[in-house]
DNA sequence: GACGGCCGTAGACACTGTCTACGCGCGGTG
DNA sequence: CACCGCGCGTAGACAGTGTCTACGGCCGTC
């Protein structure tokens, strides 16, 4: 039998899931977790350090991802396709979950040693982009000097993650009717793939 | 003497300002402009319906900042250029407004004519990039045939609304410890111009 | 001058997050 | 074995929230 935190955090992702990040109180989930309003408090101080146990389970779910769908033996352009496609992918489909995970207000603070440690939380990631960057840098040297591989990352990561947050709320789709809509969200990565790191 | 309704959504602006998107509750902004608590939904039907209405507000400030800060008789790239910086000027200086204003979950639906219309809201701003990018593009032909306009302004603006996004949490000044705060973020937004737009 | 409609007030309701006091049941100690 | 202590979960209280409803006062109109 899993301990009641597992279950609470469980329930929580499932109503993330179900009805987004607002709609999640915590007298809810400890309603589906079978449990008494005043259960949690035993293990979450308060409803953010629940809210921040699920965002961590969220990030744990996206590395998985990562692992899962990209190679390490793939040129790092391949590579970096992959990540972004995970990443976007990951928002889609789960869009509950990503919403919050980025929703520091509603997460407890970076001072907060219990808290989701967005920067720990984020930083294998950016750290793994500035590296693909580089080595596909090494593999395609250009003419002139590009900026540090940390601002392009960055950038990347920027456009990676605007393009999720725009796609999510539809305004996209409304703009590029051209396409059907997967294509159209897989353009977009490609364009900033392209864009930021010439073939 | 102004309004209820106008001292309502001045009130709002001035917590969202101060104390963030989700600290703001109808009955404090009620108190906030010297009325009971019921006097709101003389004006606003729900909750949703006044922070839509201050969202609104929000758009129309930073519109009437575009039309102050973009020359329209300056080269296109240098709109997009102020406009950018426009952009995430915006966000650093009135976060709260900024996050509200992307904030779909809290607004009313989209098919809900008293709704902030999100869509309607940035279309003139996407649009005027759309436009932007074809003068562009037709001053500075290139060789192959590049990707549709609107696909490279819609990853532009991605790009441009995940850096100040990004920014916002502080995840990237770990991350772009080389430079001063300012520095960096010009940096980044000039970089995502050059990305997008081979000068 | 009486009337109707708009505006704002005030109270009720169900609900929320947090705090506190209370008991049950377990393991270790005398 | 009896006992105590303590971790775990329950249950109630409290202030505060958004929404709904009924009630007064003030206005312009017939």
């Amino acid at each position: 039998m899993e301990s009641v935190r597992e279950r609470l955090v469980a329930a929580g992702v499932e109503l993330v899931l179900r009805d987004g990040a607002d709609a999640v109180g915590l007298r809810e989930i400890a309603r589906r977790a079978g449990v008494s309003h005043g259960a949690p408090r035993r293990y979450f101080p308060t409803h953010r350090a629940l809210l921040s146990a699920i965002a961590r389970q969220g990030f744990a779910d996206l590395a998985a991802r990562f692992a899962a769908a990209v190679d390490a033996d793939a040129p790092p352009r391949e590579q970096l396709r992959a990540l972004s496609r995970t990443y976007v992918g990951y928002a889609v489909e789960r869009r509950g979950m990503f919403d919050l995970m980025f929703r520091h207000d509603l997460l407890r603070g970076e001072d907060d040693p219990d808290g989701p440690r967005l920067r720990e939380a984020t930083l294998p990631m950016f750290d793994r982009i500035v590296e693909l960057v580089r080595q596909h840098r090494r593999a395609h040297p250009t003419a002139g000097r590009p900026a540090p591989a940390a601002v392009t990352a960055a950038a990347l990561w920027a456009n990676l993650h605007g393009v999720t947050q725009l796609w999510g709320w539809g305004s996209m789709q409304l703009a590029l009717r051209t396409g059907e809509d997967g294509k159209a969200l897989d353009r977009l990565v490609t364009a900033a793939l392209d864009a930021h790191l010439p073939a």
